[in-house]
DNA sequence: TACATTAATAACCAGTGAGTCATTAACAAT
DNA sequence: ATTGTTAATGACTCACTGGTTATTAATGTA
């Protein structure tokens, strides 16, 4: 720990050959996951991640070895094993699925959807088709453990006779559809157009009610309720 | 009609100079749709674009002044009041609004959903905070009408007493959010990991299920069922 | 066939941005 | 203080791309 970085420690107007060599690597990572996240990959300038980490563009190079691996790292920094690490403690909850499920989809919003973080499933989506590898990565270290977060719930439900049998396959997205679309919303619409505000936590309650609901198995199987009545 | 168009309608290679007047701007709006829904507008190449169309570089600065009016102008034509024009078929439905709300997920789907046109919700999303011009006109123009549409198809069911009662304001992302949701896995994810296939018809079928379930009037108001049982 | 019109081209230009590198200066050790 | 090490800089290169324009050729007309 050296003298100017007591003097200096995060913000503020940063003395210009400030030598920090443990913090740059994180501050261009943030700088950068709020740059991609914002304007996407291509329309990012190299040089104004660097300005935003408060350093020259030579600097951010010295870090990483190109702008495509600047991009990588800050996929793979940030999506941070969030999801496994929730896991555990959900496998332990007490009390009913249907409350499970409920505070599933509000600690989702507390631990992920609600820092910048989220960020990430823009950028990936935004950037899938131009980035294949990075968007298949994305997958099976947070779709598909998701995936199998939502479905080990769901399939506690229906064992325990809370809910009614369904497709896993599909019945999964009845949770994620709806936390996904908010994230998209939320780095896209949400930062420009500020008609139709929408209000995340309401949003989300108001999704785990319908779904709570649809799913819940009633004294009469009301699935086929609603066709050609 | 002239007769190198009969000669060579659509496909197939092209004379170096042939004269098309009429037919270049949709060709160049219908290339540029593909590309940057794939690639983003930043990442796609004014080039690419003309060559995708079979013509030069100059050709497609020949009838849109500039790259981001190219941009403009695909956005302006994909969103075709495609929604608009299936409201008033919807007005007239007779039947369960069950039925109605299923008829129109699906409708939806065919209408637009699986249409290029639907690459513009990605579009529009991943470029939101770069052209926040284009999206306020998306969200005027496409959103807010959806959202019109939607709430009328529950405002139905409340009315009739087929549903329960509903936030609104919030109600309608239950159906919106999956729709949004399978068009943007299906442009990002979609196109390049394979596994983890999500079936459209399947998933719509699934997730009106569910929500049809969990906003239906039962005898019993279930809306409090959930918590602290 | 000769000519006028204009759609289309391809060579060109200027601006920009990713990546490099010689130089500068902070820090540690002596 | 002097010196060696290396973090940081910023000026530079070079490829690329949005946009322009002089030239070419397709078409219609007489």
């Amino acid at each position: 720990m050296s003298l100017s970085e007591l003097i200096c420690p995060i913000g503020a107007v940063r003395a210009k050959h400030a030598r920090r060599k443990e913090a740059r690597p994180g501050e261009l990572l943030d700088a950068a996951l709020d740059l991609f996240v914002a304007k996407g990959f291509a329309a990012t300038r190299a040089e104004e991640v660097a300005a935003k980490a408060g350093v020259s563009k030579g600097t951010l190079f010295l870090y990483f070895k190109s702008k495509e691996e600047l991009f990588e790292a800050v996929v793979r920094e940030n999506i941070a094993d969030r999801i496994t690490q929730g896991m555990a403690e959900l496998e332990t909850f007490e009390g009913t699925t249907a409350e499970l499920l409920r505070f599933a989809m509000f600690e989702w919003w507390n631990r992920v959807g609600n820092t910048k973080a989220s960020g990430i499933t823009k950028l990936v989506m935004s950037e899938a088709s131009n980035f294949p590898t990075i968007a298949a990565f994305y997958q099976d270290n947070v779709v598909k453990p998701g995936h199998q977060l939502i479905r080990g719930i769901l399939q506690r439900g229906v064992d325990r006779g809370e809910f009614r049998t369904l497709d896993m396959n599909y019945a999964v997205y009845s949770v994620i559809a709806p936390l996904i679309f908010l994230t998209m919303w939320k780095h896209s619409i949400g930062t420009c157009c500020q008609d139709m505000p929408l209000d995340p936590e309401s949003f989300i309650k108001s999704q785990a009610d319908i779904v709570v609901n649809g799913i819940l198995a009633k004294p009469e199987t009301l699935s086929a309720t609603d066709g050609k009545s």
